[in-house]
DNA sequence: CCGTTGAGTGTACGATCGTACGCATGTCGA
DNA sequence: TCGACATGCGTACGATCGTACACTCAACGG
């Protein structure tokens, strides 16, 4: 069928891009132009590729959200117990609050996206209900949402705060929330 | 000094109409057009009242940051003791995540620039500090900043979800933060 | 060997953008 | 009353945008 040459790394290569772009400049000031220039494409892939740039936006972010799902699913799917459970999510919130200011600055974006338009908020709901899952193998699931909610508080302050909690606060705010008192 | 026909309450409309237009369609989307139509000035109001769209924006959201400060001051002043401090903070995150669709999109907006640029991070510093402030007359230093974290991600996931947190479920969390065990 | 096909590209168009700047207009000191 | 002057506006300019679409060209069936 004519298959000619083509090039499936291309399209992986402009939602690179465009991830890079945003992460850097904000989607407000992305466009065609830049995200071709680089991605090394021509300005006509652009368009072949992907309908318009909603669509370049959507898939883009849906990368990006497989890639928050695993680095949940890296840290919280090993341990064994409640305790190193604890541990384990007293490191995902460290692992994502010191990690790279791309993954911050993107989840942010995704995060005003999902604050307007369902279509993002989908993708958000999939990273929190796997995190959940993961929390209820060791908690009940009311304290699963609450540690769930409280990992997105301690991981947006420590990267917004100048003096980031250190770990043993972590730990400490972690433990108290995953405690039931008699 | 010849201080002509000045109008005063131009400039504020003007970020007023600002403010509403991001949260309508985002930061990506406004443009000094769509300001000055929505706020009834001519273009040349827009240059004319603020150096650019940077400054526009600034202002803006100083603005905004200005709102959000009097919410929390409204709701965490009152309180004289513990128990009241903590249902005056359940009463925090549902005011804030069952609020204004607005708020939610303007907070997420301010968060996004802030991860970026640390101009915007100083806004937010200003309103989360006096939340501690405030917190602390109850609460000591530690349990204040979990305690903040904490309402940062309750307020966000109830925004977030599609079946939000009720308030029994915040109060719980809350006061598991707020206990130290023994 | 050649016509067909479909992947991929270059370019051009109309819209919209931010911003500068010359001009109207109303106020005030003299 | 009348320049001087600050306030505020209309408009125009160059840049940049998203997108459409005619085109090239390699590969393949016959």
């Amino acid at each position: 069928m004519a298959t000619g040459h083509t090039d499936p790394q291309r399209r992986e290569r402009i939602i690179a891009a465009t991830l890079d772009l945003i992460a850097e400049e904000g989607i407000a000031h992305v466009s065609h132009r830049k995200i071709a220039a680089r991605a090394g494409v021509p300005l006509g892939s652009m368009t072949y590729h992907f309908s318009g740039m909603d669509e370049l936006l959507r898939e883009a972010f849906t990368r990006f959200a497989d890639h928050i799902v695993a680095v949940f699913d890296a840290h919280l799917a090993a341990p064994a117990d409640r305790d190193q459970a604890r541990q384990a999510v007293t490191d995902l919130v460290h692992a994502l609050s010191e990690g790279s200011q791309r993954d911050l600055v993107l989840t942010q974006e995704l995060y005003t996206l999902a604050a307007r338009r369902p279509v993002y908020r989908e993708l958000t709901h999939e990273w929190m209900g796997r995190s959940r899952t993961h929390l209820e193998k060791h908690f009940d699931p009311a304290t699963a949402r609450q540690l769930d909610a409280l990992i997105e508080g301690l991981t947006l302050h420590r990267a917004l705060d100048n003096e980031p909690h250190d770990r043993a606060l972590t730990l400490e705010a972690i433990t108290r929330i995953t405690t039931t008192r008699p």
